[in-house]
DNA sequence: TCATTAAATAACCAATTAGTTAAATAACGT
DNA sequence: ACGTTATTTAACTAATTGGTTATTTAATGA
């Protein structure tokens, strides 16, 4: 699978996004992690092999413990694709704009609507 | 499933990334979304499923057509999600910064190891 | 050496996913 | 009314996912 498609991935899990959280607080343990859920170990060692195969996570040896550090160059990568969507939403704000204008000028009711153009979709 | 969580299932599909790809350039029918690839219509009608699923699309009936539109308010909320960690992946630049500065720094003998205050992990 | 703690692996299970083919629905044009 | 085009639904399959329990490996410390 390519990079961008194991990374969304990944991310699409709640548990999997609530151990980014508490890395991003700084390193853990795999005990550390595993505390605040539900779940049994093998589970958390399976969602953090997930976030590793992403390379979201890295993982170190320091004694008996496997700290896990986050790796946010993946994120970086959404974050850039993303944001070729950006003018799409913000497009929305300016329908919300075109809308809220109509509202006012419909409360006025001499006025006519006003049509302004519009960008590509 | 949260929002979240079903945006960035949806997203972590290729095909599923080229159709929303595709339909940023303006709405399209299922079949005009289904040429590049080489599966068939009830392939393309389930991944459609999902991005409507998740909110990234939405449907409207025009003759036997059903137009998709893209909705891009999901992304929206992935953007700020994915914002909240920026400053991860741009304290490696501070740490690539900090590499660079140590290799050039070592070529001159004479001098000494700066070490700079760390943020958080 | 032996018990303890930390973590991973193995083997299994149920639910979901991404695809298929074949059949059904919906709207159009003649 | 009938054939065509667009799309969906049904039924099935193979692979993947997220979980389990039981077992194993690795390192510590007494």
């Amino acid at each position: 699978m390519d990079r961008l498609s194991s990374t969304f991935a990944a991310l699409a899990d709640p548990t999997r996004r609530a151990i980014l959280a508490k890395l991003s607080l700084g390193e853990a343990s795999v005990t550390e992690l595993a505390k605040p859920f539900a779940i049994s170990m093998p589970a958390v060692t399976k969602h953090l092999k997930v976030l590793e195969g992403a390379g979201l996570i890295s993982r170190s040896r320091e004694a008996q413990f496997r700290p896990c550090k986050l790796e946010a160059a993946p994120m970086k990568e959404v974050s850039r694709w993303i944001e070729q969507y950006r003018w799409c939403w913000e497009e929305s704000f300016d329908r919300l704009d075109a809308y809220l204008a109509e509202v006012q000028t419909a409360e006025k009711p001499g006025k006519k609507k006003k049509k302004k153009a519009r960008k590509r979709h």
